[in-house]
RNA sequence: GGGCCCGUAGCCUAGCACGGAUCAGGGCGUCAGCCUCCGAAGCUGAAGAGGUUCGCCUCAGACACCGAGGGUUCGAAUCCCUCCGGGCCCGCCA
């Protein structure tokens, strides 16, 4: 988008002035002023320049911008440069040059700033949660940072295989399985009930109860733990059966949040796949992993901890293969360390994006989709698991040079609840914050939440619009819902601890996800009213001289570079920034000219146009975030 | 014992990845304004305590010196070191 390009223009005129100037090529650090006053952009070259020839930053400053100036006419969107005392050299923007190409190029050429499809190719996990509950707000995190990840890395063009990896065959399964079988509660949820929240609410937490005064109990899901892990007979396809009920549950949450995936990877098919075996053998022939003939890991294969030296037990003594051994073959299969084992069927189900749905099979597949060997595998895990994932890298590096920087692990903070959030579950706690546990029973529902954002933001919709139907009303509630969730889980550090609160999350103004939809919609009914189409030519171009307008224009032509941001970090918050100055931008704008009241007709065309493109990039930008977009509401 | 992460106003948070420009941006909460005119889910402004004959008076304070202290630097919220506080991880559990 343009300001990419008008930065890129003020990088050339620079190292071409100090060039001439005798200063050398320098590095040319360009970073936007600490006061709109000063211009669009400013470098910090002169003092560069000033600490290796021993002049002032300053004089430098007045040098370069000297030279500059001379090389200003060759300029597309260079307006001006002025130095300043302190060694910075200040541009501003050419605005109506500026204007004119950045708003046409979205309304006439529909660019966005998408890029050709040059990226690469990555297989992105995320979700991930075990088969036997319903979502969680701290699982909503991981979905929001993947999905969102997702969509901007297929902005910028790259290849991606959203991966969501279903552990069928671990324990948590295995309980919910016991308290079936084995407790005699109903796989029938009761009246109105979802399955998946039915089984994590009551079932689970039930049996891990039941497990601390019946110790025979545990026994009984070590039997299931074995039964699902042969796949077959009565309890493994019973299994299998609660399993895919729980999933298809799970999935109309995901896909409620509007998050769509390309590929299930099913935890039991990998064990059965063989891809453990030929892993395992690999590992042995580099010597990664070697055989304990005495000591407490007698007859345990180990590898050496990353961390203390000490070792890591990778396969037990009576042959099976610990937890993190699994991801190695699973790693593997991402990066195309191996070959692809898999057949794949679709998953029947509608997906909010369309996206067709698979899902490994072992029996051939009815599809000739691939997927795996992607050149860089992004896994979206919590935090506490970056130990076991950098073993996992390490045992990929040993497997192939330069392996462990194609498998990335985004490590996130989890979602603790709030003392009176904790409370409100009968929950008494201790400090300010509890962590989650779904064994305890303490944890917020992502449905729940999203029904309590609903009932709020539909009470507030009605009231606004007491002339729309139900469904319009309904709608709109649940995209609002939707919104505020998302963008309270995305726009916070994925370093920091989010405590979440329930009625504070039902806060829907301020930086929240409800204000950048309620702009979007703003913006869009101005469109609707105006009852004419916006029309920037030259005229129209120059006659936006006021300072809300260029903020607006400046703003919204930066999108690309949020979404490289983005991406560099792997950090969709960049995304959710920008949306938010955006929105900021907008309303800025909004409140500072008129638009649809202008008598100049020209100058109104010109408005609106700018309304029309700068709310079209800010809906493109809700949608890389997964912020669901009304044109009404 | 070893390792990782966090610590910014009453509360939450941005800025840290490349150290710079005058008040370190926002939001929430509180108070006061702005809809006969493009949507108020928005925008603007304010913010010590006590007394009061309601005009002022008295005291306090110059509105986050970025957890504390050092160091590097012309310059540090940002880089380095130490410490303090909080969280997490280090199983032949998954």
């Amino acid at each position: 988008m343009k300001f990419l390009d008008f930065r890129a223009e003020v990088a050339k005129v620079v190292a071409k002035a100090c060039l001439s100037l005798g200063y050398g090529s320098v590095e040319v650090e360009l970073s936007p002023p600490p006061n709109p006053s000063y211009g669009d952009l400013s470098c910090a070259a002169p003092i560069r320049v000033a600490q290796r020839t021993g002049e002032k930053p300053g004089d430098v400053a007045v040098k370069v911008a000297g030279e500059v100036s001379g090389l200003l006419p060759g300029c597309k969107y260079i307006g001006s440069i002025s130095p300043h005392r302190g060694g910075f050299l200040n541009f501003t923007i050419a605005y109506p040059r500026f204007l004119l190409d950045s708003v046409n190029a979205v309304l006439d050429q529909h660019d966005f700033g998408e890029r050709p499809q040059a990226g690469k190719s990555y297989a992105v996990e995320h979700t991930n949660v075990n088969p036997n509950k319903a979502l969680h707000v701290g699982h909503a995190r991981n979905l929001v940072l993947g999905d969102s990840l997702v969509r901007i890395m297929r902005y910028l063009g790259n290849q991606v295989q959203a991966l969501n990896y279903i552990d069928d065959s671990g324990a948590q399964v295995a309980d919910v399985i016991v308290g079936f079988r084995f407790l005699g509660i109903p796989d029938v949820p009761p009246e109105g009930a979802k399955f998946d929240v039915y089984c994590g609410d009551s079932v689970y937490t039930k049996v891990n109860k039941e497990y601390l005064s019946n110790p025979q109990l545990k026994e009984k899901q070590s039997l299931v733990l074995r039964e699902i892990e042969k796949g077959s007979g009565d309890i493994a396809e019973y299994a299998t059966g609660i399993v895919n009920r729980i999933l298809a549950d799970q999935l109309s949450t995901c896909w409620r949040l509007g998050a769509s995936y390309d590929l299930l990877n099913w935890e039991s098919q990998l064990l059965h796949s063989g891809m453990w075996a030929v892993m395992f053998g690999k590992m042995k022939s580099k010597g990664l992993v070697r055989l304990e003939t005495q000591g407490e890991n007698e007859g345990c294969w180990v590898i050496p901890d990353p961390e203390t030296g000490e070792q890591k037990v990778l396969v037990r003594s009576d042959g099976t293969a610990v937890y993190v051994a699994k991801d190695i073959p699973y790693a593997s299969w991402k990066i195309g360390l191996i070959g692809d084992p898999f057949g794949y069927d679709v998953y029947q189900g509608e997906q909010p994006d369309g996206r067709r749905l698979y899902s490994t099979t072992l029996e051939g597949g009815k599809s000739d989709v691939r997927f795996g060997g992607a050149q860089v595998a992004i896994s979206v895990i919590d935090s506490k698991q970056r130990y076991l994932q950098r073993i996992v890298s390490k045992v990929l590096e040993g497997l192939e040079e330069g392996a462990s920087s194609r498998y990335i692990h985004r490590g996130y903070e989890v979602v603790a609840l709030s003392r009176a959030t904790a409370s409100q579950l009968g929950h008494d706690i201790e400090g300010e914050y509890a962590h989650m546990s779904g064994r305890k029973g303490l944890y917020v529902n992502v449905d729940s939440v999203l029904s309590r954002l609903k009932e709020r933001a539909a009470e507030e919709t009605r009231k606004r619009n007491p002339e729309q139907p139900q469904a319009f009303v309904d709608d709109v509630a649940e995209a609002l819902a939707v919104a505020a969730l998302r963008y309270e889980l995305l726009k916070q550090d994925p370093d920091k601890l989010i405590v979440f609160d329930v009625e504070e999350s039902l806060r829907f103004q301020g930086d929240t996800g409800p204000y950048l939809v309620y702009t979007y919609a703003r913006a869009r009914r101005i469109l609707e009213r105006a009852g004419e189409r916006p029309a920037l030519g030259e005229g129209g171009a120059v006659k936006l001289r006021a300072p809300q307008e260029r903020n607006l224009v400046r703003k919204m032509s930066m999108m690309d570079m949020a979404a490289d941001a983005a991406m560099e970090y792997l950090s969709p918050r960049e995304m959710a920034k920008f949306a938010h100055d955006l929105a900021v931008a907008f309303n800025d704008f909004y409140e500072g000219v008129q638009v649809i009241r202008e008598a100049d007709a020209e100058l109104r065309g010109a408005r609106l146009a700018l309304v029309d493109a700068s709310s079209l990039i800010l809906g493109r930008s809700l949608e890389l975030i997964g912020v669901p977009l009304r044109s009404r509401i």
